[in-house]
RNA sequence: CGGGGUGUAACGCAGCCUGGUAGCGUGCCUGCUUUGGGAGCAGGAUGUCGGGAGUUCGAAUCUCUCCACCCCGACCA
């Protein structure tokens, strides 16, 4: 390929509206190009990075024994209203009419047109497992579009559905997608961790994410670095502590704290760690009012909250509420002298303290150190409802927690029956008896590993793709292409040689000056480039630099394809 | 949806407060010079100032209204 013939379209100022880095990058290298809030155009040269993604998603579903179809965009709310799921998906479900006034969705997600596709074509345990994907555009009306491709309304999604006749064999499937995501995302030379993983509105029992490790990830994950725990923090378990709270050394005091509502405040005016002040955040749930207890250093955990019983859907209490349901104020609320009949929820650390702060449900003051069992009743209702932070034991009981960022670029779930039993997909076992169908779903977010990869390779210059991503695996950069006879049979002549030999070459044939090639071809993060210019040449020379910025080689003009072909590894 | 902000040339921005008919840098086009790290000189093109309504002799500027986009919170590959 020739930049004379290709479409580069590069910048140097990136969009005001880019925020991450990838993002930014993407826009300024002309990968892609916005069309409205969350969608974006694929330029030539994003689309062959996107092309190259999928190659290896393809060939390692393949392998896996997974086998390709492509199913409708466009999907009829028939099936939706009979899975539950044409309500229940909301405003994040993009519904659409035809001319006859038929509801259709734009398809966020493939489970229930593949259960129907399973219900009918599969009869007998024979025809079992059987592990179906496709690679195709899906369309989810996030609340916020984001970060260009890595939340984007429109996006390109690897999808997977097994089905199966035991539990068992849907477990050996489950493995076997965890083994192939592996590979996947080793190949394509990302950084990642597979961790435990909430199910959400996906449903069904078993799951882990995949995760890009990236400091600008939206979700926080625990890991403990002495063995291989690792899980999303909505989900990772606080081990209660070792021993309850031990006995009370202080006295209970009422203490004026005018004006200090918040822990930092309430806890530097005491002249106490944020640790030793008990934290109640009143919340409501089926219009009943509860207050959680948390201590002052940990956060709610909103996940595990809500599953507590009766906190299901669980919102913040409104200030009003706080009022009518405790006769105190926000910032001042505590266990101790609560009217009869509210709720308390206590997290297992909070259970745990002693001579602690609280609020004294009037405006204005707190306690000092209150204890459990004396100045309280202990607390009925002890649940895990905080993050986990780091330094917390590892539940798996092996050394403690370390706490990362993420960027979510797989799942994969034990769905089981969830959608099989609710739309009726049976097959004959071997007694001829109808059985429900176990199911799994595994996604990659295709688009998203493009945004991702290049949030964990780039430089002050640009891009720096992992080789197996990279839209061209060389670039030729002649110097005077335009001038110098010598120069252009030199470049045409590696040009086609490397193309022979099945590289992707980007020859830029733009004549444009050394600094402006030099500048686009690192934007758009080439991982190799040949050099070749009239100085060189005389010593019968070109200059091969990889863009990781290790020093240039100088190569013998007649070796230069092969020492090129032998670094681009392909 | 709630809170905050922005819309002026392809990109980044100034002008708005204090109304007088639009400018800067980059990019783009032409010519000459230049050619190993985003060149120099000379010339040039490009704007429904987000849309609509209003106030006014006159609106990018003031008022109202609608729209789009971005950021902070609830969603997810």
């Amino acid at each position: 390929m020739r930049t004379s013939r290709f479409f580069l379209s590069t910048l140097k100022e990136a969009p005001s509206e880019a925020e991450l880095v990838s993002h930014k990058l993407m826009l300024r290298a002309g990968l892609i190009k916005k069309l409205g809030s969350g969608l974006y155009t694929w330029m030539p040269l994003g689309l062959r990075v996107l092309r190259r993604v999928e190659a290896v998603v393809r060939e390692e579903m393949n392998r896996a024994g997974a086998v390709e179809l492509l199913m409708p965009a466009v999907q009829p709310a028939e099936l939706w209203q009979e899975s539950g799921r044409w309500a229940v998906f909301g405003p994040q479900m993009l519904k659409i009419k035809d001319r006859h006034d038929r509801d259709f969705c734009f398809g966020p997600t493939h489970e229930e047109v593949i259960t129907d596709i399973a219900r009918k074509e599969i009869r007998s345990y024979r025809q079992l497992p059987l592990n179906l994907y496709q690679i195709q555009t899906k369309f989810r009306d996030e609340i916020r579009p984001r970060f260009g491709v890595m939340r984007a309304r429109e996006f390109v999604m690897k999808d997977a559905y097994s089905f199966h006749a035991s539990y068992d064999d849907l477990q050996r499937e489950y493995r076997n997608m965890h083994d192939a995501y592996t590979r996947i995302f080793a190949r394509l030379g990302l950084k990642f961790r597979a961790v435990a993983a909430d199910t959400g509105a996906i449903g069904g029992t078993g799951s882990h994410e995949f995760h890009v490790l990236a400091d600008s990830g939206e979700d926080a994950i625990a890991y403990a670095p002495a063995s291989d725990y690792a899980a999303n923090v909505e989900l990772a378990e606080a081990i209660p502590a070792a021993r309850a709270h031990g006995t009370a050394s202080q006295a209970l005091e009422k203490v004026a704290t005018p004006g200090r509502k918040t822990i930092e405040d309430v806890a530097s005016f005491l002249g106490l760690e944020p640790s030793r002040v008990l934290k109640a955040i009143a919340v409501v749930a089926d219009e009943k009012f509860c207050l959680l207890l948390l201590r002052g250093d940990h956060t709610l955990n909103e996940v595990k909250a809500s599953k507590v019983p009766g906190l299901a859907g669980f919102r913040f209490a409104s200030e009003e509420e706080i009022h009518r349901h405790t006769g105190s104020r926000a910032g001042y609320l505590g266990p101790i002298g609560l009217p009869a009949g509210v709720r308390v929820v206590a997290d297992r650390s909070a259970a745990a303290m002693g001579d602690f702060a609280c609020g004294a449900n009037e405006a204005g003051f707190h306690y000092t150190g209150a204890n459990f069992g004396r100045d309280l009743p202990e607390p009925a209702d002890v649940r895990d409802i905080r993050n986990v932070v780091a330094g917390d034991p590892s539940p798996d009981g092996r050394g403690t927690l370390e706490i990362c960022r993420g960027i979510e670029v797989g799942h994969i779930f034990q769905l089981r029956s969830k959608y099989s039993e609710a739309m009726g997909a049976t097959f004959l076992d071997e007694g001829g008896k109808a059985q429900v169908m176990e199911m799994g779903c595994y996604g990659i977010g295709v688009s998203r590993i493009v945004g991702a990869a290049i949030e964990q390779g780039n430089d002050e210059r640009g891009i720096v793709w992992p080789q197996p991503m990279a839209p061209f695996d060389v670039a030729i950069a002649p110097i005077g292409y335009r001038k110098s006879e010598e120069v252009r049979r030199a470049a045409d002549r590696l040009h086609d040689e490397l193309e022979a030999a099945g590289l992707d070459v980007l020859l830029d044939d733009r004549d444009e000056r050394p600094g402006v090639m030099f500048a686009d071809l690192e934007l758009i993060g080439i991982p190799l480039r040949a050099t070749i210019g009239e100085r060189g040449l005389k010593e019968g020379k070109v200059e091969i630099q990889a863009r990781t910025g290790k020093a240039p080689d100088a190569v013998d003009l007649g070796a230069a394809a092969a020492h090129l072909i032998s670094a681009a590894g392909r």
